[in-house]
RNA sequence: CGGGCUAUGGCGCAGCUUGGUAGCGCGCCUGACUGGGGGUCAGGAGGCCGUGGGUUCAAAUCCCGCUAGCCCGACCA
């Protein structure tokens, strides 16, 4: 096919639109690929369509290859099915609900679970139809408290969502696995780096998740990698845990008197001239810091919690977030947050400051089994016969030499610190760095949820119903658009890789002889004719200087240039990503560049 | 939801402090020149200055309310 460019619906800019913070997004702009038509919602222009096209049709043919077959679910649904599962009300604002003409209840699908899982439920009912693999490629609708960054993240988006469905858990693994190396697969045809990184599955109940995180600046996510190839969501890393200490010759705790110390940095200063020691001084790291959060079950009422954490980390409440359910015996999402002045007073024992586990087990203060009955969840790297600095419990006083299993106790650990750069991965391949990245795609196995909530079961082998286990597969479709044009692009404009160009080749025609016109107008045909998109700046009246800027904002890969080198039979041919440029010969081009 | 900023032709902006009938660049139209890096000249079209109210002889400009948008943060299967 050719566009020509003095009929193509395109105008590009040469100004940055005043919206746009992001290369991606403001060169999606610029280059004509897209329009924005509200705040987080764009039109898709021919150029940018394109794009799409070649993106969607990489994703299909790999979601195929796996066996997984195409559907599409309108994007407009009744309410009945996420009344079932509870997401009509658990999503809150993030979706968006209108009403049809007699009063009920619909919304724009912020993601198709329910569907799958009935349109399953309405044809299958043996495990003999099983596995079925099905997936779409489908807008999405979610009404985001900030969208921001163009394509990046967006309030009506298009993804790729894909479910598995199996009779049994190993039915499960290996659709698991089956989606994932078609992920790889997508991703590497793209020319999209990715990281698939641990992910933590949360209160949902899957076992297994991994997001697939494309490492750039942009990014929205934080994850941490090591140089041996650990890579992890932050939520998701596990602290390594340091041997137990023999406490069998420690020296007993003392309480002193540490008058106005209520920060770590006060009590730090004041334990170096209380009680200098001769191996160097004392610091953050050597103190217990208890911190209270309240737990927000369900239901809504809140848990006061201390978490016992070293003095020189703080608490990523996300982290706290993503087990303190399990900890608590909690079914379902729990939020966490700073405990606030109405908890506080609920529990006068805890002196802001000077809140310690207690001096001594026969004193413990902390703990459901201790006086307060607050429950206390400490940090994994409190292991036993680990020596503190901490609270006595009493303004105006610390405990030294406070030691973990033998003066004091806990009732569980919990991941709840935030991860620093320099912490060792868990599997041992070395220092962790902290990284920003865009989440591509995420799979996780959904297990029975959906399944159990929505009723569906099929006969098994014993004749006996059983409920289908579920995986769940996403790659955002248009956030790839955008993670493409960030990541290929240079001062100049889009530098797309050719997988996913809008075009193979551009062609632009210099100067205003009619034989240059008709040259390239011949050349473009050829191109037509081995199969390849072309884009022909054919426009008459139109400087050089634009045309080529135009080309480079554009950013297909080849630049084909019938200028003044025809009179001696050569065209310019232009790599689009090196700048490299080199003469052809008009007779030999089209093969040379279709070879 | 908290904080900051903005709203003036299609786009990017100035004008507002000190009220007097709207201007610049880009883009668009016509013509001439130019013709390998967003070229030059001449002529043109296009604006209830976000919205409602107030002050005033007079409001883009001053005052009050509202709305929308952008950025930072919170949030984001």
């Amino acid at each position: 096919m050719v566009l020509k460019l003095s009929t193509l619906f395109l105008r590009t800019l040469r100004e940055d639109p005043v919206e746009a913070e992001v290369d991606s997004h403001k060169l999606l702009v610029r280059a004509g690929y897209i329009r924005r038509a509200a705040p987080g919602i764009y039109t898709w222009l021919p150029l940018g369509l394109k794009v799409l096209a070649r993106v969607e049709a990489i994703v299909r043919e790999e979601m195929n290859a796996i066996g997984a077959q195409e559907v599409h679910f309108p994007a407009l649904l009744p309410r009945e099915p996420y009344e079932q599962t509870g997401r009509w009300t658990e999503y809150g604002e993030g979706l968006f609900r209108l009403k049809d003409r007699k009063g009920a209840d619909y919304l724009l699908a912020p993601t198709h679970e329910e569907m799958f899982t009935l349109l399953v439920k309405d044809l299958y009912s043996s495990y003999k139809d099983l596995p079925a693999y099905l997936y779409q490629i489908q807008n999405k609708y979610r009404d985001e408290a900030r969208p921001r960054a163009g394509l990046l993240r967006g309030r009506e988006f298009i993804m790729k969502d894909s479910y598995s469905f199996n009779i049994d858990d190993e039915g499960l693994d290996e659709a698991y696995v089956a989606h994932r190396g078609a992920y790889v697969r997508i991703f590497e045809r793209l020319g999209l780096e990715v990281v698939p990184v641990f992910a933590q599955a949360g209160a949902m109940g899957g076992s297994k998740s991994e997001e697939f995180l494309h490492p750039t600046a942009v990014g929205e996510d934080t994850f941490v990698r090591s140089p041996g190839g650990y890579a992890a969501n932050v939520e998701a890393v596990t602290t390594v845990v340091p041997d137990a200490i023999d406490f069998s010759d420690a020296a007993a705790f003392e309480v002193l008197d540490t008058p106005d110390t209520p920060t770590i940095e006060t009590l730090v200063e004041a334990a170096n001239q209380l009680r200098p020691r001769a191996e160097g001084q004392w610091t953050a790291a050597d103190t217990l810091k208890n911190v209270v959060v309240a737990v927000i079950d369900p239901e809504g009422n809140r848990h006061v919690v201390v978490i016992g954490i070293p003095g020189d980390r703080q608490v990523d409440l996300k982290r706290a977030e993503a087990t303190i359910g399990l900890a608590l015996e909690i079914n379902g999402e729990v939020a966490v947050e700073a405990a606030n002045a109405e908890d506080l007073a609920k529990h006068p024992e805890l002196i802001a400051g000077y809140i310690g586990p207690g001096n001594g087990l026969d004193q413990q203060v902390l703990g459901t089994e201790a006086s307060s009955g607050i429950i206390y969840l400490v940090d994994p790297r409190i292991v036993s016969g680990t020596s503190w600095i901490t609270g006595a419990n009493e303004k105006g006083k610390h405990v030294f030499g406070l030691v973990a299993e033998r003066d004091f106790s806990f009732d569980g650990t919990i991941e709840s610190v935030k991860v620093r750069e320099g912490d060792p991965a868990p599997d041992g391949s070395g220092p962790l760095r902290t990284e920003r990245g865009i989440e591509m795609g995420h799979i996780f196995q959904l297990g029975r949820k959906y399944a159990a909530s929505l009723d569906l079961k099929v006969l098994d082998k014993n004749g006996k119903l059983s409920v289908v286990t579920m995986g769940s597969y996403g790659i955002g479709v248009t956030r790839a658009v955008a993670a493409l044009a960030e990541a290929y692009h240079d001062d100049n404009g889009l530098a797309w890789p050719k997988q996913v160009a809008p075009a193979d080749i551009h062609i632009v025609v210099t100067g205003k002889g009619e034989e240059l016109l008709v040259a390239a107008d011949n050349l473009a045909k050829e191109f037509e004719a081995k199969g390849m998109e072309v884009i022909f700046d054919d426009r008459p009246k139109v400087s050089a200087g634009v045309k080529f800027s135009d080309a480079e904002l554009i950013g297909v890969p080849t630049i084909v240039v019938v200028g003044r080198g025809l009179a001696d039979g050569v065209v310019e041919v232009k790599d689009r990503a090196t700048g490299e440029r080199r003469d052809v010969a008009v007779t030999d081009v089209v093969e040379e560049l279709t070879a």
